[in-house]
DNA sequence: GCGACACTTTGATCTGCCTCATGACGATCA
DNA sequence: TGATCGTCATGAGGCAGATCAAAGTGTCGC
């Protein structure tokens, strides 16, 4: 099932409610012209969250679906006595809430200051119900994520501590190639989480992730210039040790 | 976005190429009416695979997607060094070939002698064009498909050995309940994959699994009829152990 | 039945990452 | 400037699960 190229017109007429929106072309809204854009936009709300805040509860009812336009937020479960497993990162342009079940697996948590577009899970069914085009863009994401999942399993499951930090740069060096904010110079990467949200995103304890990255910045394969932001020396060998 | 009932009728007449399909109203057929599944049906071949043998192999150029009917595959990828993680297994009524990239990311293969609906590529896409409730059904196989992975990786990053293998066994046998041929007595399941399987899928070793199993067995949660057959002893405290 | 082979179980030891402890650093604010 | 707090880094030792080794069990062909 490949994506016909049903291009939406690339610039917006100004007083658009998506006029100023950086993440329109990569989210699902991509493949809208512009009244529909404006149809659907105007379907929904704009809403914001804190750095820290929550948008949903894992557990509560899904009543609702977003597509993050700014910041980044993080999926994550929590088990009884504690232990945090995050299951991914959304970057603007990401959709979340891609579930067939009436209650949230996840919670989502803003990570830095984010905005979201709001719809109604009804009035978005309806809505795609109305635009094939856009019930396909949405498989083409739930089997985009499903394939990172999937990457991800094999990192939790089979991977030593070093490869998996350094699989996680190489990935979010390559998410933000295509979207993220976190822009910086040439090779250098920001990291908007802490080392705990690293930690429970690769199945590791944040002790683990400073002395990994302590290593790999020893062995010359990146620098550090702040504890935010990464530079990579040596792409290669980096992947390469990502790989095993 | 809920699945609207469009219920296919359950009984087909015979000589219907579908006619004893018993994974029919589990696969993504179940939305089909019967002449729309028969024009789906010829539209592609039916194959079979002999327990070890290969339907596709991780790299390959993802030509076709399948329907399995009978038996039970398992999904994985290798690390360069022979490492391996099992990324899910399928059972009777399973979609197999969910992806937007032009190669698989993993390889799928026989665990047992199995049988499988095969369509290529753009006929499947040109078919799912002209019947909207069939792209419907897809896209709520790829958000289960996620779901489970993601709850995947809650096991591989923060679980337990222990609590590993006691989910893994509530996971198969919910399973087992709706779709997978292995029956037995009330609480008995059978697991068609061998414990370098299970190890593979679980981010364990074999002995580990081992282990695991001998010691439910000895706290009387479960008893191994034979290697391959479990039986429930003390669901209760099962599901307790596979939450921690 | 018998032998060969693959899979599984069990035991002994090892090790990679966790746990616990302490200190460094940066941000905020008085 | 110094005090307080949260995040990050680093060291020492411990443990869950890996690794290595060997014996038990089932299956298949003859």
């Amino acid at each position: 099932m490949e994506m016909r190229p049903i291009r939406a017109a690339a610039v917006l007429e100004a007083g658009h409610p998506c006029f100023d929106c950086a993440a329109r072309l990569q989210a699902i809204c991509g493949v809208l012209d512009s009244n529909q854009l404006r149809e659907f936009k105007t379907s929904g709300a704009t809403v914001t969250r804190a750095a820290g805040e929550t948008i949903f509860f894992e557990g509560d009812i899904a009543t609702h679906v977003y597509n993050l336009t700014a910041g980044v937020l993080r999926l994550s479960k929590l088990l009884p006595d504690g232990r945090r497993q995050i299951a991914g990162f959304l970057f603007p342009g990401d959709f979340l809430g891609i579930t067939m079940e009436d209650e949230h697996a996840f919670t989502a948590e803003a990570i830095t200051s984010s905005t979201l577009c709001q719809f109604s899970r009804a009035r978005f069914d309806a809505f795609v119900d109305s635009h094939p085009h856009l019930e396909r863009r949405l498989y083409a994401v739930a089997a985009h994520e499903l394939a990172a999942a999937r990457q991800q399993l094999v990192l939790l499951g089979r991977k030593t501590a070093a490869e998996r930090v350094a699989s996680f740069l190489l990935m979010l060096d390559a998410r933000r190639t295509s979207s993220s904010g976190g822009l910086g110079l040439d090779g250098d990467i920001t990291l908007p989480m802490s080392r705990s949200d690293i930690a429970d995103y690769l199945g590791l304890r944040i002790e683990t992730i400073s002395r990994e990255l302590s290593a790999l910045k020893a062995s010359r394969l990146i620098r550090l210039s702040t504890t935010q932001t990464i530079c990579f020396v040596d792409r290669e060998r980096l992947a390469q040790l990502a790989e095993g």
